[in-house]
DNA sequence: ATTAAATAGTACTAATCTAGTACTATTATA
DNA sequence: TATAATAGTACTAGATTAGTACTATTTAAT
């Protein structure tokens, strides 16, 4: 159903979170499940990847935790779905061309390339801060920034 | 990594197959399995999907086969995708309101319904004949009508 | 120093989903 | 009547996902 995975879900959820609050502010895994009603566990090891891929900052230790590394505004949901699934490829040959075994025969690859594209551009332009301050029904994802863009 | 399965990839390829040829003409499970190298069975499978959700025609019984139910200009890639997995929907909330226990402290439910729009309409847009003769890359998908649109 | 609260890293498990197969019934052609 | 095709359904093995558990390390407060 191309459907989100649980752990890219909860943590944009998560990213959420920490976007509607003061940039710097640090946030524990605890408090993060509790208020979002996420499993902790879940929660924890969604923080761990976050910040190993360098979307958040962790702070080790008593009164610990985790921050944005940078403003909600900065990242994007492309970004953050990359960062928990790995890089966007809807079909095999678009992630690692010339693996699949289909290749020699299938000639759907350009197509596919172009879709993909499409969906990534969607999901680059849109930032954690639109996430959580809808824009306005006219305007396009992208903020402020209302230019008329082509698909293709 | 927001993959298509293999029923959905196959899928398309087959389709594709049928839109490279004569709109009426028929061909079997057995004959498309071999010209694009996929497994028999699989094929078998997936054709009888497409048959009963409406992209396909089917004829029984010796020198029967299965032929396009539209032209491949009218096939949109968004249908066949959602009839091979259902409808498209990259949260629970999009497909079910009201049945995710996240729902009363998410606050992202209207931007993925705004999230799933644009990728709905980026795949809505792209037609089966677009798949296999690829607009030269200046053209937007959606043939030849060249309107710009508003992605949001 | 010691304790407590936090993250880091890793390994594990159960349940679900996916890919692929198999089999029987029905239909249509020759 | 034999053969070649689809219809329907059920099954299986493997992969993936969701969630848990445990040990080590780090830091703050007392």
């Amino acid at each position: 159903m191309i459907r989100m995975s649980k752990e890219t879900d909860y943590g944009i959820i998560l990213l959420a979170h920490f976007s509607q609050h003061r940039k710097g502010r640090k946030h524990s895994a605890r408090e993060l499940a509790l208020e979002n009603g996420l499993p902790l566990p879940m929660v924890r090891k969604i923080l761990k990847v976050l910040a190993r891929e360098g979307l958040l900052v962790s702070h080790r230790g008593a009164k610990g935790g985790y921050s944005l590394m940078r403003r909600g505004q900065r990242i994007s949901v492309a970004e953050i779905i990359s960062a928990l699934e790995g890089p966007l490829a809807m079909t095999e040959c678009v992630e690692a061309p010339g693996e699949c075994r289909l290749e020699p025969t299938c000639q759907l690859k350009t197509a596919w390339q172009r879709i993909n594209d499409t969906v990534l551009q969607t999901l680059s332009r849109m930032t954690l801060s639109d996430l959580t301050d809808p824009p306005p029904e006219s305007v396009p994802f992208g903020g402020s920034d209302n230019r008329l863009v082509r698909i293709q």
